[in-house]
DNA sequence: CGTACATTTGACATCCTTCAAAATGAGTGG
DNA sequence: CCACTCATTTTGAAGGATGTCAAATGTACG
């Protein structure tokens, strides 16, 4: 999924640790390296002048950070649980892409691919009903986790009620009764708080929505 | 504001022509013409399976359409307004771009504008009420019709209350009301009906929560 | 076992939507 | 130039979904 060019340069990189609830840069700090994420869950924020954190994206093992054509950071970026991440210094990323167009390629690839998630999520929060968004954000761990071909009846939550509810632009308590209601109608199952189990894939897609 | 390389480029190709409430693509179309509005406002917007649309983005003169390095169009193209278009065939800008990196550097600075939107529309529609969005985006509106170092007082709107529900994730209604409220707190008048005057910029960045 | 924190549940308030009707505005023919 | 029609916008009233505040339950960790 990664564009292998960027995995075999990030891994000749330094290799880097942080606990869980870490702050690895934060929105206008100057961008120095490129990072991937090699265990872990992170997320890409931004922070209102109130206070309030829009998560623009959550990232998983194989994502990239950092790719960007901007001086600064237009994002912060959080730890969720503990992680390794690869990182190479930008200067380092700008000479070879200099001379191979492969690594351009990739770079736009994964730009493209961040694109994409922004307008799902987009989407996701302005047309859809709470209870859609948290089931179209069930079924996107699922393919997280699962790969495309295979995705995950079992899905991990690496992340908390709030985290959840700043991604979908939803308060805990609406995240936590939407929970409960895809429980109570069948679509899922909760063995614990940061598990679920896809238990009618087929109600779930309905309740969000994405029937073809 | 637009980048010179890539303007210079889409001025070799031919000019098209549009009346208001055309489709240029469709979701899914195959990708062959880069373009560059140069009259008019356009949207690029997605469709739920339902029929609801979201506009992902509103189009004005200087702005691309194409810069992308997938197959087929993820979003939909219309005109609100007659347009006249640049066109360039894809290929000949994978030609130029092969041999001249000033030209994917361009590329990639404009998806990046793109990107920033995208999630300045998130964070717009995650975290803020129909007041704020609508306040929002008459900044917004402001900025891109002054340029940045001289905002626009008096701005045009070349969509209908439709359109910017769908761009902010609201209806037509509320629109309306917003309207009527930034109205009577003296934040605006509306002199007609596609026409904003903005009266009190400062309690209308109040309004939109971007005090600073 | 006890404390601290996260999640769930409940009751109520608020904001936005929905449905319906009135007002406004643009285009057309008399 | 004025009336007529159609589409869009505005306004009103009522309902519903989500947010807010508060309490209870559950879970992890010392």
């Amino acid at each position: 999924m990664a564009p292998p060019v960027l995995l075999d340069l990030v891994q000749q990189g330094e290799t880097i640790s942080l606990n869980a609830h870490e702050t690895l840069f934060s929105e206008g700090d100057p961008v120095q390296h490129l990072y991937c994420v090699a265990e872990g869950t992170m997320v890409l924020s931004r922070y209102s002048v109130s206070g309030e954190r829009q998560i623009m994206a959550f990232l998983f093992p194989g994502d990239f950070l950092g790719i960007t054509f901007e001086k600064t950071f237009i994002l912060g970026s959080e730890t969720l649980t503990k992680c390794t991440l690869l990182r190479l210094d930008h200067s380092v990323l700008g000479e070879v892409a200099a001379n191979d167009p492969d690594v351009w390629q990739a770079m736009s690839e994964v730009t493209w691919r961040f694109l994409r998630g922004s307008m799902e999520l987009t989407f996701t929060i302005g047309r859809k009903s709470a209870v859609s968004r948290i089931a179209s954000f069930l079924l996107y761990l699922s393919f997280r986790q699962g790969g495309f071909s295979s995705p995950a009846a079992d899905i991990s939550l690496p992340m908390g009620r709030q985290d959840i509810g700043d991604f979908l632009g939803l308060t805990i308590e609406t995240v936590s009764r939407c929970f409960t209601k895809l429980k109570e109608t069948g679509c899922i199952a909760l063995p614990s708080t940061d598990r679920v189990e896809l238990i009618n894939v087929d109600a779930l897609r309905a309740a969000a929505d994405v029937v073809d």
